[in-house]
DNA sequence: TGTATTTTTGCAACGACGTTGCAAATATAA
DNA sequence: TTATATTTGCAACGTCGTTGCAAAAATACA
């Protein structure tokens, strides 16, 4: 079974278990930024983050993304019309660049704009005619679970 | 059935029809850009647009994008790590701001790179525990009916 | 523990892009 | 044809992505 953005698993990964599983330096800049996805449920997007970190620099920032998502450390969120948002991958998660398979659903809640990602319960697998299918994925949207209520 | 992007169905709408239906005024600049839609298949990125079109004004395209967005003439495409692209819509979607449902596959060709969106056969409803899921839309990557073979 | 090596950071700099205001040009209505 | 409303093109501004480079920090090694 895969977890992806599954909290009570990644909550088990300190900052420095992930960083050193992924061949990175510890430094606080890292530890701050990993700190605030962990503060976070769900996907947040690069402004929210900088809010979350206070005074930094936007460079450093800019680059530590960059590397945790080549890193698999963090995937992209992409939303139509709005900012690109990230999110922590799973330990399973491998580089950006081999076989990085997220087979999950972002949930964005109309009201509250939280982005979550939802586990799937097993492995489904999406089939189309004429198509060679490697990976996909489900934005939805409507009322989270807080905001159905 | 709802038809989203389908060629064969958007192909009898003319730039000027499509124009008039949404109350817009008919310029020469706004076909081209239809035009553009028109001749590719699929969502394309801003980037690509302003290289169809040839010299030009990039606020003009900025804002025009912009309101064939509101119009609900395009929707967008948000792609991980990608720029946003944008693909036209059927003719029964309906303004941004009202219902705007879209429930269809894109579909990223991993090779050629193209994005086409793919019909649903039907109504597909996703339900997810706790959740009231409005819209969504699926994300998958691959390789096409053209790279496959 | 101290030193060498590698990585990371912070800053300058540049271009690209989103965005707004405004006046001129254009499209539609009368 | 003229009046009105819309659209365009341009200036201007700030923000963001990106790169290079030197200083600082983290790790490896003796």
């Amino acid at each position: 079974m895969q977890q992806c953005c599954n909290i009570k698993f990644v909550k088990l990964n300190t900052p420095v278990d992930i960083l050193q599983k992924k061949k990175l330096r510890n430094t606080a800049f890292r530890q701050q930024v990993l700190d605030v996805f962990l503060a976070n449920e769900g996907a947040i997007s690069q402004e929210k983050i900088a809010e979350s970190l206070g005074e930094h620099d936007r460079i450093t920032l800019y680059r530590t993304i960059k590397v945790f998502i080549e890193k698999g450390i963090l995937h992209e969120v992409a939303l139509p019309g709005e900012d690109e948002r990230y999110a922590l991958c799973a330990p399973e998660c491998t580089h950006k660049h081999e076989e990085h398979l997220h087979q999950h659903i972002h949930f964005q809640c109309s009201n509250c704009n939280t982005v979550s990602c939802i586990d799937l319960p097993e492995n489904i697998q999406l089939s189309l005619p004429n198509y060679q299918v490697k990976q996909w994925s489900i934005n939805a949207q409507g009322l989270c679970t807080t905001c159905a209520t």
